[in-house]
DNA sequence: CGATCCCGCCACATT
DNA sequence: AATGTGGCGGGATCG
């Protein structure tokens, strides 16, 4: 009651108002009164300084003789001096104090009194942690603001936070419902999962370099993937489940944000995340590169999350110290372990939920996590036919639109990841004079590569291709490999298919990358990992194609290693195989959509990724899985894995070396984009070597119409180094598209992918391999970027980033790319892409935006040069 | 001076 | 239109 009273008298205003410079001035005659109250009313607050403070506060509110007492202590004072009326407390502040010292500091209501965190403080302490499940408390925010005596505003950034951690929800206008951190293990799972499949990665990657290297890849995913697979993802669901349409919003930020930030915590290995990576990684839309505002802007919000989760006891300020010197991070101390499994709870059967009305793994904004990807796959295996476009939708759950949302979430976070990933890179190229050779594919609308959001909504799935793909894992057994099943079991196909590798995963499940050494290689150095990559991606070369190959005709492939010898053959059995895929052609819905999609997300992804986005529907994971498997496996699976596992961060080379040696010619081996197939192309899997060629992706897209095959493909020019893989029928439309040489390759087989890593992308791993001279030759259109030397700076880094990856990137200069729109552009898809991109760098402000320029030309300097060096390094020596 | 982050304007959403 | 929400970033404070 009290509060209310003093909410309204004192409350809000009268703190603002009050200028605070008098205030503190005044501070030395404080107190009294309030006519220009400023800093003097802070004055009162000052002294929670304490948790316990705050709690006593709480309490004190609740008891008027408390009060009294604790008022002389001032703890209270926000609400209570409403009532109190500021008199006497301003005195007694300072006696009360014990410090003598603090006197003045608490005097002051120095900013800290204020701080979210010492609110949220306050606000925890007037709800139990564990409440008993029968009583529902509701919070009001308008009584909680006006009780601790701050604006709404500021409750709604302690709720937000706890909403994502689901120990709130919103059950109405100005009202919250408080839960209690009953579910928050549960909570923490789902987003440790969920993290696993978006961060996992990057976390392991940074990680690695920078702390230990000790981690593998390969390893790490394996860990946490089986797990996550099968559980939804994160509901985050929460409130908006309630209305799926409700997504629309915004999205709150700030709630994605906190998930996401906690997220990245329980992925990494070490528990800290320094707020810059985080910031990075959680940066949407826009590349890093782009704004620095937006960087800032971001950062600032974390110190809200992190305030928040601090008061939670989740995560505590530390410093850490790298090269650069000294940056802010936070470490994790809440739980690591979830033993709950959430999985019983909520796993398998999603309807369960926790928590009231969020849940529904559908709904959740989070939607990141795709809890559809993997239940699609299974169910679209099911489904077999058509029809499965439309259970998958509603397996997703998701009726509306908001899937874009998501997918474009994906987007952000790959191309966040990648630009992370690129800027460690950096990094870590400046130690040495690695300059990933990636840095120099920049591919600058990358960053938006989105998903192709598109695409999954759009398309009806394919699921019937699913089926095929998947029977094919079924019958995968062939591959013994431990790896394999691993994959297939998990249900996402992204999941199953990273075992080994270090992927990207879209969210769409699309697209996958596989990148077998990219990084590895690139960053190798700096990596421990890289190593084993590097031996991967040699054989991965090798495998490659019949990766290619193989993904849909994993049945073939099953025979694994003969397909490797036997790229032709393979490829043409796969082709044969295939026949099925073809059918998938005959969907041109998909090209149409695919191809806006693609084109911008191509171009981003591409950028970012390297992926090229096809848009296959992203309903069949389990056909990706199943390609994917059977790709590498076949071929490599076995050998894959084994580097994968083999290597040892120490000795990484020996193998890489040998490889790298033997493959010279394509160094880059690895890296693979996995696009699923969509419906009615789902039959086709398409592997992209990373180390494609460019033309090969353009030539897709011009493909396309004509085929209107699904093969989205669509590499933006400046991408364009992609080889896409394309179903055999399509192949023979597609081949002549592109650059003659490589087209023909491409269309034919993966074998052929295996030639266009060959062929100089000139960007690719090859350029490094093969330093600068020539890589140009292979691809025209790329030469004209020279890449190296003009690689915009943002691309240049995302590529880096992304790339690392996959040396697979193209490298275009930005400049490069606006030629290429222009010429281009026209009726190809990648015309469209390339305008994208255009439009996309500009809009960041990244092209117009002087300062980013400088930076990134600085940056390209530096990155063409250490470019060099590596590229050197690497030919020179594969070590 | 960089790290923090409070504060509150203001746009968008909901009622 | 009013009110609820919450993005966002200026600029104050802290260290």
């Amino acid at each position: 009651e009290n509060i209310f009273d003093r909410s309204r008298m004192a409350p809000k205003t009268p703190i603002k108002n009050e200028p605070v410079d008098l205030s503190k001035q005044k501070g030395c005659t404080p107190e009294r009164n309030p006519i220009t109250p400023v800093k003097l009313i802070d004055r009162p607050q000052p002294d929670p300084w304490t948790p316990t403070a705050n709690l006593k506060m709480l309490v004190s509110a609740a008891s008027p003789d408390m009060r009294d007492r604790e008022k002389k202590k001032e703890l209270f004072r926000p609400i209570e001096n409403s009532k109190q009326s500021d008199t006497p407390d301003s005195l007694q502040y300072d006696v009360v104090d014990d410090s003598t010292v603090d006197e003045f500091e608490k005097q002051r209501p120095s900013r800290k009194q204020k701080s979210l965190g010492l609110l949220c403080q306050k606000f925890l302490a007037r709800y139990p942690s564990y409440p008993l499940s029968t009583e529902k408390t509701t919070i009001s925010l308008d009584e909680v603001a006006s009780i601790l005596g701050v604006e709404r505003r500021r409750i709604y950034d302690i709720v937000n936070v706890l909403e994502s951690l689901h120990l709130v929800s919103r059950v109405a206008k100005n009202q919250y419902c408080w839960h209690g951190r009953h579910n928050l293990s549960q909570t923490l799972k789902t987003l440790q999962e969920a993290g696993e499949l978006q961060y996992g990665e990057l976390m392991t990657f940074f990680q690695h370099k920078e702390q230990d290297l000790e981690y593998k890849f390969g390893e790490r995913k394996k860990e946490t993937i089986p797990d996550s697979q099968d559980r939804p993802l994160l509901d985050f669901s929460e409130p908006d489940c309630t209305s799926a349409s409700a997504n629309s919003r915004k999205d709150k930020s700030l709630r994605i944000m906190s998930q996401k930030f906690v997220m990245l915590f329980l992925v990494s290995k070490t528990k800290i995340v320094t707020l810059d990576i985080a910031a990075k990684i959680l940066i949407e839309e826009t590349q890093d590169t782009v704004d620095h505002s937006k960087f800032k802007t971001k950062v600032r919000r974390l110190y809200d999350i992190a305030n928040v989760l601090t008061s939670l006891g989740l995560i505590k300020k530390v410093h850490v110290t790298e090269e650069r010197g000294r940056k802010p991070a936070f470490k994790w101390i809440g739980p690591v372990e979830f033993p709950g499994k959430t999985d019983e709870p909520r796993g398998h059967s999603p309807t369960s939920d926790p928590l009231p009305g969020t849940q529904r793994g559908a709904c959740a904004p989070y939607q990141i996590c795709a809890t559809g990807k993997q239940r699609f796959t299974r169910h679209a295996s099911f489904n077999g036919a058509q029809p499965c476009e439309g259970t998958r939708r509603k397996v997703s759950s998701e009726p509306n639109s908001p899937r874009q949302e998501r997918q474009d979430e994906y987007c952000s976070k790959m191309i966040n990841l990648a630009a992370v990933c690129r800027q460690k890179i950096e990094e870590d190229t400046r130690n040495p004079s690695i300059t990933s050779p990636l840095s120099l594919l920049p591919v600058p609308g990358d960053s938006d590569f989105c998903v192709n959001p598109l695409p999954q909504a759009v398309f009806p799935v394919v699921q019937g291709d699913v089926p095929s793909l998947s029977l094919p894992n079924g019958i995968s057994p062939q591959a013994p490999h431990p790896s394999t099943p691993a994959a297939s079991k998990t249900e996402n196909g992204k999941p199953t298919l990273l075992p080994n590798q270090p992927f990207l995963c879209f969210p769409s499940s699309s697209l996958f990358m596989l990148c077998s050494g990219l990084q590895e290689n690139n960053l190798r150095d700096t990596l421990p990992a890289a190593e084993d990559v590097g031996k991967r991606s040699a054989e991965a070369q090798a495998a490659v194609p019949p990766a290619v190959c193989q993904k849909r005709s994993s049945h073939k492939c099953a025979s694994p290693s003969a397909p490797v010898d036997d790229e032709e053959p393979a490829a043409k059995k796969q082709t044969m195989e295939e026949s099925d895929v073809p059918l998938s052609l005959v969907v041109p819905k998909k090209p149409f959509e695919s191809p806006k999609a693609e084109s911008t997300p191509g171009s981003g992804y591409a950028s970012a990724v390297h992926l090229e986005a096809f848009d296959l529907d992203i309903a069949s994971p389990a056909a990706l899985e199943a390609a994917n498997k059977e790709s590498t496996k076949p071929l490599n699976s076995q050998e894959q894995e084994k580097w994968c596992q083999n290597k040892d961060p120490d000795e990484p080379s020996p193998g890489k070396e040998h490889i790298s040696k033997e493959n010279s010619n394509q160094p880059f081996p690895p890296q693979y984009l996995y696009v699923q197939p969509t419906a009615g192309l789902s039959s086709f899997n398409f592997l992209f070597s990373a180390n494609q060629a460019p033309g090969a992706v353009s030539l897709a897209a011009s493909q396309l119409p004509s085929l209107s095959v699904p093969c989205v493909v669509v590499p933006s020019a400046a991408l364009a180094s992609f080889p896409l893989v394309c179903s055999p029928a399509i192949t023979s439309p597609l081949s002549p598209v592109p650059d003659g040489s490589f087209s023909a390759a491409a269309s034919m087989n993966f074998s052929m992918s295996s030639l266009a890593s060959t062929t100089p992308v000139f960007i690719g791993t090859t350029a490094v391999v093969t330093p600068k001279v020539s890589p140009a030759p292979s691809v025209d259109p790329q030469q004209p970027s020279h890449p190296a030397l003009h690689l915009s700076p943002v691309l240049a880094r995302s590529c880096g980033a992304v790339k690392l990856d996959s040396p697979v990137c193209m490298g275009h200069p930005v400049t490069l790319l606006k030629l290429q729109q222009p010429s281009s552009t026209p009726l190809t898809p990648k015309s469209i892409r390339p305008a994208r991109h255009e439009a996309f760098f500009k809009t960041p402000g990244s092209l117009g935006d002087p300062v980013a320029w400088k930076k990134n030309e600085g940056n390209q300097t530096r990155n063409a040069s250490s470019v060099q060096r590596r590229l050197e390094i690497s030919s020179t020596s594969p070590d």
